[in-house]
DNA sequence: GATGAATGAGGATTCATTCAT
DNA sequence: TATGAATGAATCCTCATTCAT
């Protein structure tokens, strides 16, 4: 139950450079980063694609030499936050076999994400209801994809008898309501890890099973 | 774990018609209500004055006899609904003298008012980051008021021993994400006493004490 | 045969005022106008909105105020002067009960309103293509029936025998050829009158029975 | 009447191939072609420089290796066409001696032309007002070429009593109406030789002598 | 000769807002 | 109070063209 320390390393620290390593042009990266921050700080309908390329040193028109669109950056950025964001998840869970430590690690992992990727994760969720219904099934996919990966845990767990949990549902949106939220109210006033620690330990906390029972088991 | 029943009816109904009961004119209220919906739909950028008259059934222009500006609707929807939001929570712990309880009535009225009034959350919380720094004192007050009841009612229960907080600020950002965040994800799948009663519950089990500790309590 | 003056009389001279007369709004009239204009000269790709609303001496949006956009004042022009070119052929040709009379007084008629409306005719035909499929409904059956009235005078006339048609198809459209083309070379050159008087006894001999042999009858 | 045959195969079915037979490069051929059928389909202006080269299966810019720019494509199509059409119908009159017989020749010649090169006939026709004056000069040398020459032979004619012509300008511009017309509305509908001879006949008739006056002639 | 990236000059259109009524 | 017409500022995006390679 303790050793959380265990978890810390397992959130590899990718930096920017690695989350847009698919895409191939210097410039298109630029835009892309661009892009992010405005959209992050500002919200996509208040951004212009004027703010955009100045902010990548870019002439007003070079966004539509690498891009279709605005919305297509929003789309991009959108598709690339959330395959890192579950990839980084599925890492994490796979660093244990125990069912409480992998609950644990999920939400280590998601705290930390969203934390470290404040900026990222403000576009994914605030912008969400931006895009498009014609675009928005591969980003659908991957939501539920988390989704599916904590309530599996959490049914599991139950199942186990690894920990208490009084409502599947409520619980699991709970979980992810501590992580997500990260990106509203973030600024970088604590150390990542040590908000994933604390997470975490609020997340054990809710499922866990009372310490008499525990101790004896069912029988 | 006992008297959840209690608080349920600490969180009046008070419908709409209450809400927007201090703007006189009728016409005023028609136009509030459509722009309250078009901005939790669509977002303030992405809703026109037009969209916000039509859905009123008026003219274009008849939102300036009633408003100074589209931006004047939103800080207004804005203050009105933190202001409602304060109110509730204060009346809701007011029914206590107890702090453990008082928490769990703070839980339970945070999470049923962001599910009752789910819209009106929603452009709370996106559009905070929308109003301009000139008209946003007010607002910053009544959000810092709501944070504040609840550090202070984690510090006396904390102080009192009446249960454990291990990292004090993050408890209490996590607790009001549980509440916050429903504006994200709630579109009317639980009852809202449910979903009151399901976060209260998880909030009592962050913060609960070791049943073994809590024993040997003062008795 | 003789008595081409006869014909004359019958194309109203309804200035601009008239053309327009179902458009309600001056400023509308005044874009319209504008547009025709522009349109006719440049073409309607090389015009741009600006110069519209310049020339009809409004702000360079007040042609959205009446019109749906650029596209749908080339189609109300396109209507409007299908529709009143059509409406002077019918008008022009119930002047006589005779065959050869009608022809006579259509190929005039014809001739006399692309002379006069040789800006109108000049867009009717060369942006004819630059409306879209989805519009093109309404003007395409106008245009038809100008062919259809053609070329059932001929038919009749031919099975009358009052005159003679080697080939109806060929012949229709070189009759409509000679009005139509006046809109592309037509600058004011000639009296309309003189032209169409000079267009219609080209027609007639076009289509005149050999004298010998319509002296004499069939028998 | 007799020898309309005659003049069937002195339009000579010259190909796309002989057409831009002066021009060097094969790949500027493939860009001339290109623009042509764009510029006929969609018009000048509607058409991209990349909808160009796309259709040449080209790069974006491989235009500029070879041309000057858009316009240069449209004044070099214009003034080859217009040369072509020229060279055509002078080819055609030196076929006879006779004045009546070269009119008719003229006729039959222009309106195959029309036919056969209907796409070119288009772009010459209705982009012609689309260049600029300073490149203008040697088209208009051109097109006054080919109404010397028609007016020249009506005048000839004329004079001889050969035929009877009211009104010079009228009849010379009219029996161009016909050919040129055709660019308009000629998709394929007819075999370009029948259109030729339909329409030299109806040339005929507009300038024929009428029966009795020619029968006290010369001979 | 050919290309991919980049750009400056527009171009149609939208929109919050004002004004005369 | 309510409106229809009008507008200035701005927005996304297109396009012919250039340049370095």
């Amino acid at each position: 139950m303790s050793g959380g320390g265990a978890g810390r390393g397992s959130v590899a620290d990718k930096g920017d450079a690695c989350l847009w390593s698919k895409v191939e042009s210097e410039s298109a990266r630029r835009i892309l980063r661009a892009a992010l921050e405005s959209f992050a700080e500002r919200g996509y309908h208040a951004t212009t694609t004027r703010e955009i390329s100045q902010h990548a040193k870019l002439s007003p028109t070079a966004l539509y030499a690498h891009f279709e669109s605005k919305m297509d950056l929003l789309v991009m950025i959108s598709e690339i936050g959330h395959r890192d964001s579950l990839e980084g998840l599925e890492a994490a869970v796979a660093e244990s076999a125990d069912t409480v430590d992998r609950v644990r690690l999920f939400a280590y992992a998601h705290a930390v994400w969203h934390a470290r990727n404040h900026t990222l994760a403000r576009v994914l969720q605030y912008e969400l209801h931006t895009i498009p219904p014609e675009r928005f099934d591969p980003i659908r996919a991957l939501r539920r994809d988390v989704t599916r990966l904590l309530r599996g845990l959490l049914k599991a767990g139950a199942a186990e008898s690894a920990f208490e949990v009084d409502n599947l549902e409520m619980t699991t949106v709970s979980i992810l309501s501590l992580g997500i939220d990260v990106a509203r109210w973030y600024r970088g006033q604590f150390d990542p890890d040590a908000l994933g620690e604390a997470q975490s330990r609020l997340v054990m906390r809710m499922i866990a099973v009372p310490e008499g029972a525990s101790a004896v088991g069912p029988g």
